[in-house]
DNA sequence: TCCTATTAGTTTAACGTTAAACCACTATAG
DNA sequence: CTATAGTGGTTTAACGTTAAACTAATAGGA
């Protein structure tokens, strides 16, 4: 194979990777309830997955994101009274988020409509073709992670 | 496996499409030179490999993003000298966008970095594992885009 | 041929993001 | 203890994008 064949199965790739990733995302968005932004959505996902009390910048690490564009959203999820930033007992510069019972409702609406959303996304491939793809993405993402200066 | 298991699986594979999506676009922008943007690239790629003479509103079409959009990126390219726009003598409505020598130029360029940066996100991967895991994705792309509404 | 619908492109306001400056507070070294 | 460096969060301007309103020109049917 050539330089410039292999170049062009990179470039193929991440193509599609690029395309599919903007097609999913701007479907998912769609299907959102309330209103609600993607960005949003993720850090209500992460407050009850992994736990909520967290401070903004350790969810903007999180989603790799600058602390401005946190401040954004978390204002947002204020305002629509779906989490609640208290101050930091021990760290007056601080804050903590925590999930309201709207939001934690909010989340389960907007994971019915996401399951929903990839049921048909699956269209004519099975659940096993994702199964088989991933391994390998997840392996490429860490080494992209990894490799970010 | 249950529904609950299913949609992790979906869940995964498309948290790590639009990880890697990001990620690598990140990576390109940072590399390329002259201030070119990404889009701006796409442009320049696009009419050199597919031919130029096209109007905006063709272009808009091809990267899905509005004539809006395209306006200003066309802007953009116009105002550093790497494309030329003109009116179209059959349609006074219409306009044709060509490369300059410029354009021609910085694409070349570009493009080096691109494989430059490619070579590197190869990483401890091989082309065929590039090569393997791409046809899924391309049918996958082919279905996410034709179930769009 | 005219009227209406459609198309090409631009402009505007709004959005979510980044980068950078900034303020308040905390940690640390001397 | 104090001076300095670092951290948490907000704010601002700029960017690229979208959606929608708008202008100009063409196409198609009565």
């Amino acid at each position: 194979m050539t330089k410039h064949q292999e170049e062009a199965v990179l470039s193929a790739f991440f193509t599609e990777i690029g395309i599919i990733s903007q097609l999913s995302f701007k479907a998912f968005e769609q299907v959102l309830p309330h209103g609600l932004t993607v960005s949003q959505f993720s850090v209500l996902n992460n407050l009850s997955r992994l736990g909520d009390g967290k401070s903004p910048s350790v969810l903007a690490n999180a989603f790799q994101v600058t602390k401005g564009a946190m401040t954004n959203t978390l204002a947002k999820l204020e305002a629509s009274g779906l989490v609640e930033v208290r101050a930091d007992a021990t760290d007056r510069r601080g804050k903590q988020v925590f999930l309201t019972p709207a939001g934690i409702k909010a989340r389960t609406v907007a994971l019915k409509s996401r399951a929903r959303l990839l049921e048909e996304l699956l269209g004519p491939f099975t659940t096993t073709d994702f199964a088989n793809a991933t391994p390998f993405l997840a392996k490429l993402r860490a080494h992209l992670d990894a490799a970010r200066d």
